[in-house]
DNA sequence: GAAGGCCGTGGAAGCGCTCTCTTGACACCG
DNA sequence: CGGTGTCAAGAGAGCGCTTCCACGGCCTTC
């Protein structure tokens, strides 16, 4: 057992190149050993497990995770499938913070992150390819569309797999979501305690899942106060400013006499503010508005916006640990987790006072 | 040579299992041949490759990654570190267009995304641990904090690196960057194209490389057209909402002069827009705005904002590109790539004028 | 005091692939 | 007609690790 070798560069010596095999002979035991004491396995006597460890540091050994994975049949990475189209992904901070999330939960798992983002057809048979060939041990998959053959296609051939966002009913996988319904139903709920009456909403197309349950949490949120609901209090757009005004101005023009806005997005709330002002309305006073997101542009809006802010990053950390769970006891079951919004009240739907957000980002 | 076995699922059998020996088997040849229809080894008969080819796709065989990495000693894939701060993280879609470069280029050359956010010291250490181990090809990192001794180490293991934003001095790696420097001169040229003569900014801090290089190109401007500077017309702030509106009601105070204000970003734009407007300055026709990143607040403000908008997308692209150069011809030659900017026009600066955006997001 | 049990350790197989080296078939040349 | 070059294909080693199995020493137990 030598004490000190003149050959090898103690601590920082590269590490590459110096197998498990040398490390063994450095420390004066066999190969075997010198893998219980990497995996720790208890079988190891304490002082040979220390001189194991040292031969390490001193070789600066690192394992070829190559050569591991070839034998456990494990990769200890899990795959990020990012099919989004571009819009939200670039109008909301939703993504790094998903992805803040989902990091982090992996990284306290000792799992790596491969993140894959379709732009094509081919992309997305490669995709499929690469899923399947066992270079991940899991996949999750973040809002897929509706008739995306991936899910089916992962779980037929046994590889765990959970999804971000409600996803198309046919789906049987695990999925976490943001309680969108609940959300719209508690800003509802402020807009009634601030004594609102005739409230509006711009809601997302029915065809996303998002803007179908926020528009039926408004609805819900009506009934619980015993208001009527009405059909011109509600107009359709697509997430976007254009239609968030041009959903705004049509409001106006049916119901003038509307008193509270509740748009299913920041851009949109945002882009009604512009038409309001514009129109000579005062907001909160005669008007007051509330967003959904939390987006950066809810608080730089003037005035700053009343938004249902979503635990986005627990929604990733959520994702993993359902994977996890899935992975480690082999349980079928599929779950379902709803996470609860929280309403961030702020100017623009609160009259005659400078309300703090409460909250800071980050 | 049997033509179908009734035992074996043709098309989509699982796959999984299925050995490139089975596959040898199954086409009648021996596994070093089947390896080089595989690899595309040009030294394979047309006949033989086809039938290969059969069998491969009969069988569903899909190669073993970690098999492969063992002898090649090659992963295929790419780490991207992002050590960003939360703050730019969440309130521009820097990230996500970055990714989508970066994906979009490494997909193109069949390489993965390994995305690797540490949050801790901890993650930092283990990170490095990760990058070493022969795990990835090669690095891009994002925006390194000064003293990272990251870049240091990876070079000193011979792990090609290419930086994203100009690293800090002392850093010899490749690196692509955005002409920040550039990009505010562009502004102030349109700014004083519009016949403002006292344009003030509020510039990021001085320890920022955006923050520092855009003031030097607002100062640039002024410079080129003749313009004095003046230090009463620089109000420093911390790319926040906040520092923005502070900053604003600063310059106010000691410039009540002013025609016009550069912002070193969207969030300070639009924070100084809200202070304008509360100080009852009409925005183009007193005093023009002019943010920079053209993120969707720009979009969002009222009036829209004038802004700078970086190629970020590009960035990304170009970021693999430099890295697959240093590691295909292992040029050890460090490059420096700076891109340049584009001043999209809107009403925030450019006075009585309903001036489309010219460009639509995505 | 011999038989059995336990426990730490070593020997060795083998994961699925690539790639060097060798072989065999065939054509061409002197 | 033997020698040589060319080219497709096969044999086999070996990448670095985990893990099954066997083994030897020591402590119990009757």
């Amino acid at each position: 057992m030598p004490r000190e070798s003149a050959l090898t560069t103690p601590g920082d010596g590269n590490g590459r190149g110096v197998t498990l095999e040398a490390v063994a002979r450095e420390a004066g035991v066999s190969r075997a050993t010198a893998s219980r004491v990497l995996n720790n396995s208890p079988k190891v006597s304490p002082e040979v497990r220390r001189a194991v460890e040292r031969s390490i540091a001193r070789l600066g050994y690192v394992p070829n995770p190559a050569a591991r994975s070839l034998v456990t049949r494990r990769s200890d990475s899990v795959g990020v499938v990012i099919t989004e189209p571009t819009s939200r992904l670039f109008n909301e901070p939703f993504f790094p913070r998903l992805l803040r999330g989902i990091s982090g939960e992996l990284a306290a798992r000792q799992l790596q992150l491969v993140l894959l983002m379709p732009e094509s057809r081919t992309d997305e048979t490669r995709l499929e390819q690469y899923l399947l060939s066992g270079h991940v041990d899991g996949v999750v998959l973040v809002s897929l569309h509706g008739d995306d053959p991936l899910p089916g296609d992962l779980m037929r051939h046994g590889i765990p797999l959970v999804v971000g966002g409600r996803p198309a009913s046919g789906v049987t996988a695990s999925y976490v979501d943001v309680d969108n319904r609940d959300g719209a139903r508690a800003a509802i709920r402020h807009l009634v305690s601030e004594g609102r009456r005739r409230i509006a909403t711009i809601a997302g197309p029915a065809d996303m899942a998002p803007g179908l349950d926020r528009l039926t949490g408004y609805r819900d949120g009506l009934d619980e106060a015993g208001q009527a609901r009405d059909a011109s209090l509600e107009a359709i757009a697509d997430f976007t400013h254009e239609g968030g005004q041009h959903a705004m101005r049509h409001l106006l023009e049916t119901r003038p006499d509307l008193d509270a806005v509740f748009a299913a997005s920041d851009v949109m709330a945002s882009a009604a503010l512009s038409v309001l002002r514009a129109a000579g309305r005062s907001v909160p006073d005669d008007i007051a508005v509330v967003g959904y997101d939390d987006s950066p542009l809810a608080e730089a809006s003037d005035p700053p916006l009343t938004s249902v802010r979503q635990p986005i990053e627990e929604m990733g950390r959520e994702l993993v640990r359902l994977l996890a769970a899935s992975t480690e006891r082999s349980s079928q079951a599929t779950r379902r987790v709803l996470l609860s919004t929280e309403l961030v009240i702020r100017r623009s739907s609160h009259a005659g006072s400078a309300v703090q957000a409460g909250r800071d980002r980050g």
